[in-house]
DNA sequence: CCATTTACACAACAAGTGTTATGAGTATGT
DNA sequence: ACATACTCATAACACTTGTTGTGTAAATGG
């Protein structure tokens, strides 16, 4: 019974709900043409209509994921050093939505090792998100809430931090709850604030 | 044409040697019996011999993971903040050998949140390299190279940091040379020794 | 020296994968 | 109203995957 109805832009955000649940079940191993099919009760028939291959899919996975992230909920904290805080906090899999994002991140991880196109893409939007966070340490040194020193460099190991958080979080969340996450980065935050005012 | 030597203990070294080739080159995901079989230039019959199901090859190649790396040149760098910093820097992928090892790790990682019996078991690894290290962290607190606080929950920091500091060097191994993840770690570990005695 | 067991190769199987072709309803423009 | 284009379902395809069975050399043990 083909749709009545061919409200395309409606359609096309279906199927990605349908790819976004998908990964987030099964991860990007698991994204198959017959299981976003199942996911919407629909036919593999369809898919192909709106992705000719499989390639076209992953990639539209891909940009899903890009899309998501960036329009995850960001507080935008305030000022210096907490607006530092506040977007760190945003990362971390605090809350169910954003353990299913992160559970995604992690799986794409193995794609993007496998794929030396998906892993510089991958590349370019940690190097983004790096320079957001740069230029938050930029402003919290100009209030004096963080030591001078290099603040690229400082977003990078803030960057590593919250990163590696967020694997122990998700494979271990019993040890890692919300709150010991968050007591974690704030303990590195004011490791971070106590620093001598940089080695270079 | 059969083997000729029964010699079942140096196949059998051979077949975890294949293994460990495939998981290096394409990860988890890329793990099946034919590969393997390809990399041994034998055929799947071999493996079936050795690994009735294909769960039993993955439980050998999570062991093969978990032995490698607890097996890894381990300098064991003297005493104190020293041998927080080695052993921090024996995880990071500074060598090629590492680096697979951790790619390897990294894959592993999508197979974990997808098996909660492997979850659980990469938790129980983690946990035990994270004991390790809080020994470490407070051999230095005792000579006074770092400031007083929970060892324990300082060594989950300092995992953190490392494992993300991973990931950031293999998916953009550009950005991320052996000298500057080893920079970044030493910012990490000089913020960590400034920092006030410590919160709670 | 023969019977049994080991250590595979070889081949076939069912299930799952992406891909492709065909066709049938529905909308759309003329 | 009718031809055309869109939006799928259906089905078959070639391929890969794990699994299983059969056969056969070599090792082993009595």
């Amino acid at each position: 019974m083909p749709r009545t109805k061919g409200d395309h832009e409606a359609r096309r955000r279906d199927v990605s709900e349908a790819v976004w649940r998908v990964l987030a079940a099964h991860g990007f191993g698991g994204l198959t043409l017959r299981a976003v099919a199942a996911e919407l009760d629909a036919t593999t028939g369809l898919l192909t209509h709106y992705f000719p291959a499989k390639r076209d899919l992953l990639a539209h996975a891909l940009d899903l994921l890009e899309q998501r992230t960036s329009a995850r909920p960001r507080p935008a904290g305030g000022d210096g050093l907490s607006a530092v805080r506040t977007a760190l906090l945003g990362i971390l899999p605090l809350t169910a939505e954003a353990t299913a994002s992160n559970r995604i991140w992690v799986s794409s991880w193995d794609t993007a090792l496998a794929d030396p196109a998906v892993s510089a893409n991958h590349a370019r939007m940690y190097a983004q998100s790096r320079d957001r966070l740069r230029d938050l340490v930029a402003t919290a040194q100009r209030l004096g809430e963080l030591p001078a020193g290099d603040p690229a460099r400082i977003a990078e190991g803030a960057q590593s931090f919250v990163l590696g958080l967020v694997v122990q979080a998700l494979l271990n969340p019993t040890a890692f709850p919300p709150d010991r996450q968050a007591g974690l980065l704030d303990d590195y935050l004011a490791a971070l604030a106590s620093a001598p005012p940089s080695p270079r």
